[in-house]
DNA sequence: GGGTTTTACGAAAACGTTTTCCCTTGTTTT
DNA sequence: AAAACAAGGGAAAACGTTTTCGTAAAACCC
C-alpha cells in the first residue's frame, strides 16, 4: 500500500538501496550518522518494508500457523491466547486454520503451508485423524511443528499436553468416594489423544476400586450436540442408568445438563458429574459444575515458546520435548 | 521448505518456466495436452508455489487480517469463526492480531499492517481507541476495511453492527414491564460505539417510561474483573440500589453473579438482571440469565463478505455498507 | 611514504513468481 | 503463392528485499 519502498528511500537519501537496507537492518557497515539520517527519513516517509520481498530473500516469513479443529471453544480461544502472547512479543504473526474436526481439511491445510508460508505450525490434531504421518513427514523434513493437546501417538513428536490420565483417574476416584458405582464416560468418537488418554484414567481407577467396567458405561459421542443430547438421555433411561457421568469435554456436559433437565434427573442427588472444562461460568451454573481444568493459556504459551526455540535454533532433530502441564480438579456442587 | 520450484519443475518437463507457470494458472496460451503433463508432473513432485514469490509478483496477499481486542471472550471467537468460514472458502488465509484493549498495539497492528502483508482489515476496535482516524486514513489510501461490533464515529466506513439501541431499548422495556424501578447500567470505560448505542437504548426506553435519570445508575466499569465485582457489589450495597441490572458485555453480568451471591442477593427476586451475551451456557446459570444476544457468527460473516466484495471489487469508495444484524432478546429466569 | 588495514558505501545477483513481448511454426485467406 | 493470422511456447523484465562482493578513500604502521 504505502508504495513507498527502499528505492524510493535511496533516492531520498541520495544513497543506493543497498546502503539504505543496511542501515535499516543496522549493519555495521554502516556509520552511526547515515544510520541516523536513514532512520529519520524511513519515519517521515513512513516507510514500511514489504514482508514478501524480505520473506522470499531470506526464507523466513516471521509467521506461524495454528491449525485447530474449532475456535468457539473455550480451550482453543484460551490456548491462541497463550499462543497469541507469546507469538506477537516475539515479533511473529499467527495464522489460524480451522479443520472442523474435519481430516480431509486438515491434510489439505497441513499441505498448503508446505509452500513456506510459515516457518513453524502449532496443531491440534481434528478427531478424524487417521495418522500423524502427514505431520511425522513434515516435520522429518526438518519442519518445526508442536502437537498441543490433541497429539499423535508416535513417540517422536514434540507435544505440550496437560496429565490427562491423572485428571480421568482423580476425577473417577472423586466420584467413587462419593459413593457412585457405575460411572459412564462420555468420550467423543475418532482416536483422539485427550478422549483415550483420560478414559484410560478412568478405567484405572475404577479398576483400583474394583468397580466392573461395563461397556455400556462408555458413550460414544459424536460432533452434532442434538444427536449427543439424545444418545445421553437414552444412556441415562436405560436400565441400570449410570449414577454419575465423566465427560470428557466441556460440550457434552452441557449437553448431559439439558438431557438431565428434560428428563428430570436432578443433579448431583440423582446423578453426579464431572467434565474436563474451560468453562469460566462453571462455578455459576445450575448446579455448579465440577471440573478438571486444563490450563489452556498455559498450554498455548508453553507450545509457542516451544516452537519458537525450535525456530529459531535450527537443531532440533537430536531432542524431543514432551512437555506437560498439570490439570487442575476443582469440586464444586455437581459431584457432591 | 518443499524446495521444488518453477525452474526444477520444467527443467524435469522439458519446458521453460513461464509455459511451467501459464500452464498451472490454466493459460490460453498453453495447450490442453501440455497443461496436463504439467498438472501430473506438479502433483507428483507435490509442487506448492511459492507464495512470497507470488504475492510480491501479484501485490496480492491473499490474506486478510483480523484485529481484536480479546479472543478469549465468546463474542469474539464466534465472531472469528465466521470470519474463518468465509474467507477459508474463498481460499484466504487469516492473520489475527490481538490488541489487548490498548490503543497502543492497535496503532503499531495497523502500522504494520500498512506493508501490504494483507489486502484487508477487519477490525474491532479497542476500548481506549481515542478516535479512529488512524484507520481511516487506511482506508483514504484505498485500503480497504471493514469494521465490525465496535466501530468509530466518523460515518464514512463500512461497518457490520448490531442493532445496539434496539437491543438495550428492549431490554430496558423488559425490565420495566416486570416493575423494575431503578435499574442500572453497566458499562465499560471509555468510547465504545457498542457501550454508547446500548446505553442510548437504555436512556430511551427510561425516558418513554417516565423512568428518572439517576448518574449513580450508570456504572463504568474497568478491565479489571475483581475491580468490577467489588465496584458492583459497592452500588447493590447504596442507599437506592438498584432493584435491575443491565450489563452491556458478558463479563460485567457474570460479575454481577458473583457479586449478588457475596452480599447475598436473590436473583431474580431481589434484582432482575439483563446482559448483552453469547454465552451458550447462559440458560443453565443459576437463575438462567436473560440475554440480548448479538449474532456473532454473522456478524463474522457478513463483514468477512463484505471485505472481501470490497478487496476483490478494485472499486469501493462510492459507497460505504453499513450492515445492521439483529439481535435477539431472550428472556430467561435472571428478569422475570 | 609505501604498504596494509579499516571504514563506508555501491553494484549486482539472488529469492521464485508472473507477465509482457517476441518468435517460430503451421494454417487460413485471397 | 503471398499475405495474414492463429497457436503454442520461450526470453527476460519486474516485484522489493537482502547479501555478497568489490572498491574508493581514509587511517594506521613501522
Amino acid at each position: 500500500m504505502s508504495s513507498i519502498n527502499l528505492k524510493r528511500l535511496s533516492e531520498e537519501l541520495g544513497l543506493s538501496i543497498s546502503s539504505v537496507s543496511k542501515a535499516l537492518r543496522d549493519s555495521y557497515e554502516i556509520s552511526a550518522e547515515t544510520k541516523k539520517r536513514v532512520l529519520e527519513m524511513a519515519e517521515k516517509l513512513n516507510y514500511q518494508p514489504n514482508p514478501f520481498a524480505s520473506s522470499l530473500r531470506r526464507k523466513k516469513s516471521l509467521t506461524v500457523a495454528v491449525v485447530i479443529p474449532e475456535i468457539a471453544n473455550n480451550y482453543f480461544a484460551l490456548a491462541i491466547n497463550g499462543i497469541q502472547t507469546v507469538a506477537q512479543q516475539k515479533g511473529y504473526h499467527v495464522l489460524t486454520y480451522l479443520t472442523h474436526e474435519n481430516a480431509k481439511d486438515q491434510e489439505s491445510t497441513i499441505k498448503h503451508l508446505q509452500g513456506g508460508r510459515v516457518d513453524g505450525v502449532l496443531i491440534s490434531l481434528c478427531s478424524d485423524t487417521s495418522t500423524g504421518s502427514q505431520l511425522t513427514e513434515l516435520q522429518n523434513a526438518g519442519f518445526p511443528v508442536v502437537f498441543f493437546d490433541r497429539v499423535p501417538d508416535e513417540p517422536g513428536c514434540p507435544t505440550v499436553t496437560t496429565d490427562d490420565f491423572d485428571g480421568g483417574f482423580k476425577a473417577t476416584e472423586q466420584l467413587i468416594k462419593v459413593g457412585c458405582k457405575r460411572i459412564a464416560y462420555l468420550r467423543v468418537a475418532g482416536y483422539l489423544s485427550t478422549t483415550v488418554n483420560r478414559m484410560n484414567g478412568y478405567l484405572a481407577a475404577l479398576k483400583k476400586y474394583n468397580l466392573p467396567q461395563d461397556p455400556k458405561m462408555i458413550v460414544e459421542c459424536s460432533n452434532d450436540d442434538e444427536a449427543n443430547q439424545e444418545l445421553i438421555k437414552k444412556v441415562l433411561k436405560m436400565r441400570g442408568r449410570p449414577d454419575a457421568i465423566l465427560s470428557s469435554v466441556e460440550k457434552l456436559a452441557i449437553s448431559t445438563y439439558y438431557a438431565c433437565n428434560e428428563i428430570n434427573l436432578k443433579i448431583p442427588k440423582d446423578l453426579k458429574v464431572i467434565s474436563f472444562s474451560c468453562l469460566r461460568t462453571a462455578s455459576l451454573l445450575s448446579p455448579s459444575l465440577s471440573t478438571i481444568t486444563p490450563p489452556a493459556f498455559e498450554i498455548g504459551k508453553e507450545a509457542a515458546s516451544l516452537l519458537f526455540r525450535m525456530v529459531e535454533k535450527k537443531v532440533y532433530g537430536n531432542r524431543v520435548d514432551k512437555i506437560v502441564i498439570k490439570s487442575s480438579l476443582i469440586e464444586r456442587n455437581s459431584s457432591s
